[in-house]
DNA sequence: GATTCTGGAAGTGTATACACATCAGCAAAA
DNA sequence: TTTTGCTGATGTGTATACACTTCCAGAATC
């Protein structure tokens, strides 16, 4: 063994836990974009990056292509990568894309039932909602909860909706960078509920077999954040940033 | 235009027409595994890959990142790059995917109304197919004549819709390969009027402004597709070759 | 004979040098 | 002053060497 070294001392301290470089780097990349340390249409430097990440070129230029497939990042022949716009309209529209998608997943579900592993996952999540409702308001944290809950339902329905392309195409709306202006939505109890009860109905709809109703559910559930999103932008048209509990992922 | 002169000798004839060779690899790469050269779950070699197409590592590995963003190839840490299976129930599921996409493209564009060059671009391609119907019989190529026609109905009524993510992800349903003991469904006559004569019908929508008679005619063009597959697969089970005028892209 | 260990081969991951394209700035000519 | 062309700086594109991981075959051991 010929004992390398890494003389790195790594300064990273990310951890860089599995694999190879080049994944690490990509999740770096993703988690400033998304963060929002580099604003859109920014032009990435490789050799700078490789600098600041302690790596070479090479696994910068990799994560800088996967982030591109994933459509974080455009691409143009001899001038490199830079952070995709995504102006306001473009982030409203993929409420309507991923309301469409998720509503042909759930559908998919319906049709072919749930395994006994999603079907678990959901009625905890549904429980752990009824039971984080049930006081009749929240206190601080809880929608930091609700949103896991929210996410687990969601994701099992997905898994058992059992098609990969679908998988990724939800994914990517998912990653959009809400980050123009800082777009959150700061829902409020009452929403919670009412999102709440959609997840109740959703799964009765696959329960039952009914893949159109479930389809038809899912849209309008999604949708309806949209409306939210919309709603709430017209009222303040820039929002500092969210006081303690906000999210936009529900 | 600057001629940049690619003065590589270039036994690969393929041109390699513009910018870096990382795209024209993956352009020969795609075709490859969409034209069936490569089957799926193979395992592409990179240094063979390199030898096959006369230039280094660097690019390829480029390119294969690239296709695997488009969800064409797989990736595992040194493991490489492979060719991503799409089982028939994946391929059937990709019509639904495109159906809802589709849908919401038609909402958008009716909710948009069609700039003046999409506009025209679809009237002509409304004509030209009202022209190629009126003889009440097909000859041999005008199967392919109307892909085109199709294909320029579908295409303006994207631009129009003026959302990039669902371009991409329309694209990728697109680029599914239906290689799977080829699939190929040949259209008749009546089929390609029927198809015409929704085109029509959305046409009519998107300019009366209802966005969502427009997306609900959409879903279903396209949801027609899949049934008229799934019954073309149910009849005969393996279809060794289209004889000549086919295609599954309408 | 079955199991485990141990090279070694094959192939991916990374670093790095160099080729090439692009662009900004300056200079020279109209 | 404007335009054109040069030239260097900056940064991307490609080739290649080497490090590392994985996997398989064959030997040693039980």
């Amino acid at each position: 063994m010929t004992e390398s070294m890494e003389q790195t001392a790594e300064v990273t301290a990310g951890g860089a836990r599995a694999g190879n470089r080049a994944l690490s780097v990509m999740d770096r990349v993703r988690e400033a974009i998304l963060g929002g340390a580099v604003s859109a249409g920014e032009r990435l430097n490789e050799v700078q990056l490789s600098k600041t990440l302690s790596v070479s070129r090479t696994p910068v230029r990799a994560a800088l292509q996967a982030l591109a497939g994933e459509g974080l990042l455009d691409y143009a022949p001899n001038r490199g990568f830079t952070v995709r716009e995504f102006p306001l309209p473009a982030i409203v529209d993929a409420y309507d894309i991923r309301a469409a998608l998720e509503g042909v997943a759930a559908r998919f579900a319906a049709e072919r039932g749930l395994p006994a592993k999603e079907r678990e996952i959901i009625e905890r999540a549904l429980a752990a909602g009824d039971k984080l409702l049930e006081r009749g308001a929240f206190e601080a944290g809880d929608l930091t909860i609700y949103r896991d809950i929210n996410g687990d339902f969601h994701d099992a329905l997905l898994a058992a909706a059992g098609n990969r392309m679908l998988s990724e195409m939800i994914r990517i709306c998912h990653h959009v960078p809400v980050s123009s202006t800082r777009n959150i939505v700061v829902f409020e109890y009452h929403d919670v509920r009412r999102r709440h009860d959609d997840h109740h109905r959703i799964f009765e709809a696959v329960m039952a077999r009914e893949p159109w109703r479930a389809e038809m559910l899912m849209r309008e559930h999604v949708a309806s954040i949209k409306t939210s999103l919309v709603g709430y932008l017209s009222e303040r048209k820039t929002y500092p940033s969210g006081p303690q509990a906000a999210d936009e992922s529900l």
